[in-house]
DNA sequence: AATGAATGAGATTTCATTCAT
DNA sequence: CATGAATGAAATCTCATTCAT
């Protein structure tokens, strides 16, 4: 008996899942480059043929995982940046995030500098971050700041050193006591 | 009249910094993966077969690179953390360093996270952060914050993503204004 | 009621006829290799899986286009090159033929100079010619020319471009007007 | 001592040319599909990579064969095409030219009907038929036909053909019985 | 009868590195 | 010192065919 269409297409997410976990683990641990069609395939238990079948290549798989993550985190924060209250919520959801998937963070990082891979992929982040950057450079002008823009690029360029030494190396980095430090001092300087 | 033995060494020097300047600009604006040694040589005017005269091959090249920005950087510090004004300095200098030499650290921070092709080369890196590390905790400890290591965590991973931030797109990243604004800041924080 | 093995038999044609129409259309438009399996599956409505269970491969289903048109070939002709009005409708059947299916002649003379591909089909072919080719013979030795075999030859390889021509670009040759020149060539030529 | 810049040009074409001649003759015999790269680079006793030094590719590779041929093709002929005896000319160099080069000729036929493969190489040869295209009706004209560019088309058409069958079986056409008759029957229609 | 997942062989292509000159 | 031809291993990708359901 032939299976259904439904059927057929939730096995085929599955699998996609599949992939896509075992990729973004070799990536993250080997790197883009160094992580070879074969090797995804073989450590997926599959042919390099059916990778084929569910993708188009390296790059849409690559693409794939990003989007994948990117969704999750778009449904995650709840795009508010007016109070206090907000950016700490933002600045700890983040750091939560990070900690609940290094794995994708250290391919997004590692990508992060790399144009001739990223390029392709890169829209729909940008588009994301300007409206999130938008908001909260909003937030900074209403607490009356000298510079609002360069407060926020200060912000987030931090989070990101934050986040990118935490999955560089996830057991040695602190991440938790960084976090309480770092909101502190946030506070300390933006919350009277 | 033959060379003497110090003008070959000397002419040697010149042509292997024609190739690593080279090497380093396209690696930065295209990734090292995505760099050929053909385009390389070509780019550096010369054969493939010189270039491996200079270098043992890419990764050895590479080394060389990290290792030449590596040497000047230990120089420029005067490698004392005891003041507030040390550590101001060192900020200001880590920045104005890589306001220097963009394309340097955007290989650097590029390859940070892909161990395959980084770990031949970190080792003496680490060497060199474990003793500023060491000295600079120290730093903190005398100014009785309550977590020293993460405190020098945040302030070293802090500068990673501003840094970061800037080579990844240097006319947009208002580098000296954020500067202005941490250095403030930590001032306000740390020295009353 | 269960179908009788007639009508099995009967839908299982219909539906090889579909195949054949869509692959022959593809065949025609994309050239045999550039056309694979699935695009035929997919294009005829069905899976890959029941295409093979009407034929036995890509070869198998060329066979069968390829024969289907040269059996309908031979119902055509009346087999009989005798008079000159013989001659002049076969010329003239030829190309209301080559008009009726211009993707199927195209699919012909697109593969006769392949030999990897055509091998295995051309048997058939061979001997239909041979047959046509010694009866047609015989009319020109009636005829008294020096080189009744060259005749016929330039008469078949002429058809050949003409009908080659046509289908390589069906709107912009006028064939009924090349036509009506060949004939009445034909016949200023040989019919006194 | 290293080779100046002219012997390696020099070797380098002369390279190139064993690389063509051997692919004639592989895509002549067995087809442009069927005839792999790895093939060719055997046959040519030279590795894949190699091969990939002198050509972008397989389609890089037939696009110099095809050209190749075309220009020794475009140096042949004086492109006057007013008298009888300037047509009469042109069949027979055509003719001439086939029989040196079948196996150019073969790949050139077999190619005609295959768009997917030909459309990226057909410009040139498009152009030049045109030019003489044009040149030929002007003749026709002349001559007082009725529909000189019927006539035209029927007069390659048919070289086409004979060309095509003289090319498919070079030992069993008599390519050269076949151009007296054909000749002789153009001067019979055309030149009183 | 019917599906599309799965395979595997082989095709094209790339490129760091070596080598003859 | 200097060249670019040459290699070979490995990467990406394709697709006719088989198979479990």
């Amino acid at each position: 008996m032939p299976k259904t269409e439904d059927q057929f297409k939730e096995a085929r997410e599955i699998r996609k899942s599949e992939i896509k976990d075992t990729a973004l683990d070799l990536f993250a641990r080997f790197g883009y480059h160094s992580t070879s069609i074969s090797k995804i395939a073989k450590e997926a238990n599959m042919s390099k043929g059916l990778l084929y079948n569910y993708y188009d290549g390296k790059q849409d798989l690559l693409k794939d995982i990003i989007m994948t993550g990117f969704k999750k985190l778009t449904q995650l924060n709840n795009n508010n940046y007016e109070t206090d209250e907000d950016i700490v919520q933002f600045i700890e959801k983040t750091i939560e995030e990070v900690k609940a998937s290094p794995a994708y963070w250290k391919l997004y990082f590692s990508l992060l500098l790399q144009p001739s891979v990223y390029e392709s992929i890169i829209k729909d982040f940008t588009e994301l971050f300007n409206n999130f950057f938008s908001k909260i450079v909003g937030y900074f002008q209403k607490k009356g700041v000298k510079n609002p823009v360069a407060e926020v690029l200060l912000l987030t360029a931090s989070l990101d050193g934050v986040c990118m030494n935490y999955v560089s190396d996830t057991d040695f980095f602190p991440i938790d006591d960084i976090k309480e430090i770092y909101i502190e001092r946030f506070k300390q300087t933006f919350c009277k």
